[in-house]
DNA sequence: CAATCAATCAACCAAAAAGATGAATGATAG
DNA sequence: CTATCATTCATCTTTTTGGTTGATTGATTG
């Protein structure tokens, strides 16, 4: 019981991650970016940005943190590529507030045409 | 041309918009309640949570401001519900992020059949 | 009219986030 | 070993955000 809690209060903390990652315009882009271009290291992605270097380099590890970019050390450049995965989380989300939503709809339904029959 | 990009750039606060409003924990759990047991006014919502009455208002602006839920003022009482169309932005986002990335490797695999054939 | 009740407004505070700059790390090339 | 290049770390500033409290608006009831 106090481990589903813990479970659930994790992937709570997840989706709070990933939404927060996505909701600046900047990484969104940043996404849109290696989503097109494949995998890019950090110098080439800042290029695309009117910010520093070092502005993009923390915008990239929000990004990790939340599991939407991971980093594969080759060479001596960090390339950075996408991971769609995390963004299923958010589906999800979606999906179990609009159930949530429709099963009262239901429920309701179900109730008026009981009362009209009486 | 410059309308287009207006009209993206709006879609895109927008987007902006929802996704913040999503991301915080108490407005997601505003948005769960509502959705399991209907309309309810602010004062109602707000026993739920540990928190003062003006911060819950103050997060159910947030949320109204990104079209997450709407209010029809009824009696003396302002009726909160849940509104769904707006997640469907972020759907959105999502599906043309996914269909980008496809595309492009698509792209890659078709590149290297064609080297392989010569 | 007075009292009450729902909700917001206004002002404030603390914590977090977004950005910049300069120094430090770590690998590579000469 | 030194110079260089990619990246991060540390620090600082400004803005945004989540929260509080107290006053205010606006409708309702006695």
């Amino acid at each position: 019981m106090l481990f589903i809690r813990m479970v659930e209060q994790e992937s709570h903390d997840k989706l709070t991650d990933i939404l927060k990652a996505a909701s600046d315009p900047t990484r969104r882009a940043v996404l849109t970016l290696l989503a097109q271009h494949g995998p890019q290291c950090v110098t080439n992605i800042a290029g695309h940005f009117e910010m520093s270097l070092n502005s993009v380099s923390k915008h990239i590890k929000v990004l990790e943190k939340a599991g939407l970019v991971a980093r594969r050390t080759e060479w001596r450049e960090h390339l950075i590529e996408v991971q769609m995965a995390p963004l299923e989380e958010i589906d999800r989300w979606f999906a179990d507030l609009r159930s949530i939503w429709a099963q009262r709809l239901e429920a309701l339904d179900h109730l008026l045409t009981q009362e009209t029959a009486k």
